[in-house]
DNA sequence: GCTGATCGCGCAAGCGTTTTCGCACCAGGG
DNA sequence: CCCTGGTGCGAAAACGCTTGCGCGATCAGC
C-alpha cells in the first residue's frame, strides 16, 4: 500500500526545499523558471496531489458551502439543489445541504455545524420561513446567496427566475397571434411569484394598447387545477369575450382546457392557453401538448451557485439576477386542435 | 470581532491540559466524572465549537463523500441525489457531487478530486457507463455504495428499489380484485429493472395458478407512450380476454388507457390498469387517477446514505437492500370509471 | 506495609500545507 | 566601491486537534 507522496516528498526528491516546492505548485511567490519546471515534474511523476484538508487547514477556506433548502423534497427545491450542488462540484466544492424547515432552534444548531466547518458561504434555496433566524454573528460572516428567493434584493444576493419577464412574454406571444382579448388567470394576489407575473403581464398589455380581459385585470385565486376549472365556468358564464389566457401554472391551465372543452370551446380555435411551471415538461407524447414556460430551475441553481463563488471570491455586489423562463410552444397555442387524448 | 474559541482557550479557562480538554470533549480516553463536567461547562460558556477541518487533517477522515451520478439533471437521479444529500446532511456529512456523463478521463479527474479531499467513501446513482473505470487505486480504497444501479450484488453494497416485488405487488392486487385475465406490458426485454418486474408479476401468476394474458408471457415495447398505444391496439385486436393490466410505467399506462377510451373501453370497469414510477404525482387532481407505484427514489437515496455511512464505519456487509415502491391506489383500478378529464 | 494494577492527567509529537521573515546573491546607479 | 532594489530560495512558525507515552497518585490484594 503506497502511501500517497506530499509535498515535502516531492521537494526532497526534486532537491529543493518544502517551501519553495509550494511556491512552484501554487503559483505565487518567486521561483526560477527552471526550479519551477523541476518540482513540477517530480509532482507529475510522483503523483502527487495536495492535500485539500491540509490546506483547508491552513488558509482557512474550507471549500464546502452550506446549501440550506427550505423543503429539499419539494418539487421545486429539488431542481434547484441538484443543479447547485452540481455546479459547484463541477467547481470542486462541496455541500452540506441542510433541511431548514423545522424550528429555528434547529437552524441554529445547523449554522453552528457550519461554522464549525468553516463554510465558504451559504446558499439558500427556496423561501426559508426560519430566514428571519438566519443571522449570522459577527464571528461566522459568511457571503449568502439566494435562489429562488423573496429575499431583499438592495443588499442580497439574489438569483431567481424573471417572472416579470415570463408574463410579459406571454402577454406579447399572444398578442402576437393575433389575440386580443386576453385574459390572466392566476394565484393569490401579493405572492411575489404571482405579483410579478402580473405586473409584466400588464406592462405588455398596456404597451398594446390592450385591456385586460374579465375586467382589466387578473383573475386572482390559488394554484390548484380546481381554480383553473371555477375559472373557466366564471369566463363562460360572463359571456365576455376572451380569446386567449395566461395561467399562473399548469395545473390551472389545465383545469381551464378541460372545462372548455366539455363546453365544446376549442383550444386553441377559440382560445390559445399559456400556462407556466412545464410540470409535464416531455412527460408524455413527442409534440408538447400545453403551451407554457419552463423557469429552468436547475439554470437557476446553478447561476446561484456561480454567483456565490464570486462573491466568496470577493467580487460581484448585491442585487437580483434573473434566469429567463425558457418558453414551449405547445399546440394549446399553435395547434391542431388539443383533445384531451393529446394531453395523456 | 470576537475570535471563535479555540480547545485550548477552553482548556486554558477551565485550568486543565489541552488534552484533557479533548478527552473530556470527546468522551475517550480517562477523565474523572468532575474534571469532564467542568470542561463541557467551560466550552458551552465559550460557545466552543471544535474545528473539524483541524479534527479531519489529524484523524483523516474527511466527513466529506463523494457522490457519483450518471446524469445528475435526469429524472430519476435527482430524487436520489437529493435524497442522499439531505440525509448526509443530517449527519453533518458533506458531498461533493459530480456527473460523471463524459469521457473515462474525466471520470479520472473526479477521481483525483476526491483523493486529494481525502474523501470518506463514494455514493454511485444510477447506472454509470464509465462504471468499469471506477476502479479505486490501493492507495484510495474507500467504501462504496450503489444506489439504484446495477452493480453486482454479491461484491458491491447497493440499494435499489424492489422491482420484482412491486411486480408481484401488482399482480396480486389485481388478483385479489377479481381479475384473472392480466396482461403485462413491459418495456425492453433485458433490462435489469424490467425483469425484475416481469420476474415478480409472473411468480404471483404462477402462485395463485393464473396464466397470463395475451400468449403467457409479457408483452415487451419500450418504455414510451406510444407503445402503450400500440399495445393497447394489439389487445383490442387479438380479440384475447383481458381484464388488468400491469404496465411497465406511467407513459405505458396512459397510453393504454387513452387508446381504451376511445374504443369504448371502460377503466377500471373493462380492464383495471396499474403503472409504475408515480411520473403524475399528486400533481394535478386531488383524486388520483391512475394506480401506480411510486418507487420512492428519495427514500432509495437517504437508504444508500445510510449504508455508506454504515460502510465507513466499518459495519455492514455486500449486498442489495430494497426498498419497497410505495402502492398508489388510484381510480383506474378503483373507480369510479376513468374518464380522460379526471386525468388532466 | 508492600506490590502491582488502575486511574487521572499532562507533555509533546505529528498531521501537510501556507506564509512570514530573512539571507545570499546579483545588477545597476551614484 | 558602496548602496539600493530586486530575485531565488530556505528555515521555521502557525493552524487546532488527536493520541501515544509516561508519571504520580490511588487502590485492591495479600
Amino acid at each position: 500500500m503506497a502511501k500517497r507522496a506530499s509535498m515535502s516528498d516531492v521537494a526532497r526528491v526534486a532537491g529543493v526545499s518544502l517551501t519553495t516546492a509550494s511556491r512552484a505548485l501554487s503559483g505565487v511567490g518567486r521561483v526560477s523558471a527552471e526550479t519551477r519546471a523541476k518540482v513540477i515534474e517530480t509532482a507529475e511523476r510522483l503523483q502527487f496531489q495536495p492535500d485539500m484538508i491540509a490546506r483547508s487547514f491552513v488558509t482557512g477556506r474550507s471549500f464546502i458551502v452550506g446549501v440550506l433548502a427550505e423543503h429539499a423534497h419539494g418539487r421545486f427545491s429539488m431542481p434547484l439543489i441538484v443543479g447547485a450542488t452540481n455546479y459547484l462540484g463541477r467547481e470542486n466544492i462541496a455541500a452540506v445541504t441542510l433541511d431548514a424547515h423545522g424550528t429555528p432552534r434547529v437552524l441554529t444548531e445547523y449554522l453552528k455545524r457550519l461554522r464549525s466547518r468553516r463554510i465558504d458561504g451559504i446558499l439558500v434555496v427556496g423561501d426559508d420561513p426560519n430566514r428571519a433566524s438566519l443571522v449570522l454573528s459577527e464571528d461566522f460572516a459568511v457571503p449568502v446567496v439566494f435562489a429562488s428567493s423573496s429575499a431583499t434584493p438592495e443588499t442580497d444576493y439574489v438569483v431567481a427566475p424573471d417572472n416579470r419577464g415570463a408574463g410579459r412574454a406571454a402577454a406579447e406571444h399572444l398578442i402576437d397571434l393575433g389575440r386580443r382579448d386576453i385574459a390572466h388567470v392566476t394565484a393569490a394576489v401579493h405572492e411575489p411569484a404571482v405579483d410579478a407575473r402580473v405586473a409584466g403581464f400588464t406592462a405588455a398589455m398596456d404597451a398594446a394598447g390592450l385591456k385586460i380581459a374579465m375586467g382589466g385585470g387578473p383573475l386572482y385565486g390559488s394554484y390548484l387545477q380546481r381554480w383553473g376549472i371555477d375559472a373557466a365556468e366564471r369566463i363562460i358564464a360572463s359571456g365576455q369575450p376572451v380569446d386567449a389566457i395566461f395561467a399562473a401554472n399548469d395545473e390551472i391551465a389545465m383545469g381551464l382546457f378541460g372545462t372548455f372543452h366539455r363546453h365544446g370551446i376549442r383550444v386553441p380555435d377559440d382560445i390559445a392557453i399559456i400556462g407556466y411551471d412545464n410540470r409535464l415538461g416531455g412527460v408524455m407524447r413527442p409534440d408538447v401538448p400545453l403551451s407554457t414556460f419552463d423557469p429552468d430551475l436547475v439554470t437557476v441553481g446553478e447561476r446561484a451557485a456561480e454567483r456565490l463563488l464570486t462573491v466568496i471570491g470577493g467580487e460581484g455586489s448585491p442585487g437580483i439576477d434573473y434566469v429567463q423562463p425558457r418558453f414551449i410552444e405547445g399546440r394549446s397555442t399553435l395547434g391542431p386542435t388539443l383533445e384531451p387524448y393529446d394531453v395523456l
